[in-house]
DNA sequence: CCAAAAGTGTTCGACGTACACCCATGC
DNA sequence: GCATGGGTGTACGTCGAACACTTTTGG
């Protein structure tokens, strides 16, 4: 039955930990302090454990890396990566998460990391310096949360609540780095239903009109959904 | 680094092949010929080797399985499996894979399958039978099925080329369990750019006027998707 | 008063839906 | 002829895009 084919192997559990900073769209990146690829930046992740799922584990390594409260969490599969060559360490296939956060303060450094900081993903993307191939699954989570913010109502979660409605199509402009139309986009949110609940307070932002405040409402998928524009193939 | 703590485990590759046949949405199931869930349906599927990555891995599954070329085929990821007990054999992550395809004949039995069948996906849902956890994969992929035809060309990969919009329509009104407008889905078919690309021949069909018949598109995206009927939440 | 952000009103055009109607074939 | 499936014409309603305009704050 365990023919000597078959590979034995550790699985890895990478967070691509996306968040909405100072108008800029970052992503958490850890910088390796062991080989291999010592020094250079990475996703922070760790090996599956004998007693978890790899959910499991990653929203314990989500935990770990952020401090994050798990019940406001966002974490969506992304491929597996399983290159025979992708570890010099031996046989690892990775399990990629995305995780969707509001702003978060900068974690401490753990037992692996020499360092921790947020980056922001156009300046992460263009080094392409990655460890492992860190890169291609940053891509692709990218990709992946420009998408969810068509069909789903996941913007929610880059925001502490409570929130305005400027804050969130804020998020849409950064992840998709266009502009929308105020009104429009005001008047979308508020007609669909559970995208956001009202709390009845009003918040002053400086300066301008005060904006209502909202709460996350109870609906995840978006119908129909708010295409980007222009459109992508 | 290797901690003891850090499981040394196997992945297996699952698929849940897809066709439609006999106006039914149908999935290939083998029944189980050796230890554990003896005798029970379950998804194809067996464990990585050595030298290979995940997606490699389902490929040469699925050409074992269904003598399949690989050139046409669509291949999608789901969810990793990897509860701690789920394969009383040991630790064992399964990595599931979605493959559709058109109409195939019956492969035979391979060596650790006492049969291959195709089951109407219906039947093999409701019976909730299926060996390990694959009875949530299947779930999985109907669901995730359903979601492609909604925003992706990937109905023709349910067709053998070449096809007719008639044919393409049926495997929408299959999956779906619905039924649509004959007129208005030629229409949003033919001018959706790159979903389907003329042969300039047309094929009779019993009765009815002759259909003009078509080969699959480059496009891989549609927009503006086609959305069930009614929508569901 | 002016700038800036929030939110509403309104117009226009694109597109999906429904359904009538014609086309081309087998029986 | 008649049934059957293929395909076009067309009217209607809905919704998003664009943008003018009002509201409400800080300086």
């Amino acid at each position: 039955m365990a023919d000597r084919d078959h590979a034995l192997l550790r699985i890895a559990v990478d967070l691509a930990i996306l968040t909405v900073r100072d108008a800029d769209f970052q992503v958490l990146l850890i910088e390796r302090r062991n080989p291999p690829h010592q020094g250079l930046p990475a996703l922070p992740g760790g090996f599956l454990r004998d007693d978890e799922d790899p959910e499991r584990a990653a929203l314990r390594e989500l935990r770990e890396e952020t401090s994050l409260d798990a019940s406001n969490l966002i974490l969506e599969q992304l491929t597996v990566r399983g290159a025979p060559d992708r570890d010099p360490r031996g046989r690892v296939v990775s399990v990629p998460y995305m995780a969707i956060a509001p702003d978060l303060p900068i974690p401490t450094a753990g037992s692996d990391a020499s360092a921790a900081h947020w980056v922001s993903m156009a300046s992460a993307l263009r080094d392409a310096s990655l460890a492992f191939d860190h890169g291609h699954i940053l891509a692709e989570a990218l990709e992946l949360a420009r998408a969810r913010l068509e069909h789903t109502t996941v913007a929610t979660a880059f925001c502490h609540e409570p929130f305005t409605i400027g804050d969130l199509r804020h998020v849409y402009e950064v992840v998709w780095g266009t502009t929308l139309d105020a009104g429009n986009f005001s008047r979308k949110v508020t007609k669909t239903e559970g995208f956001i609940e009202a709390t009845g307070d009003r918040r002053a932002h400086g300066t301008g009109r005060p904006a209502a405040t909202y709460r996350r409402g109870t609906a995840r998928r978006l119908h129909p959904p708010i295409f980007r524009n222009p459109i992508e193939i």
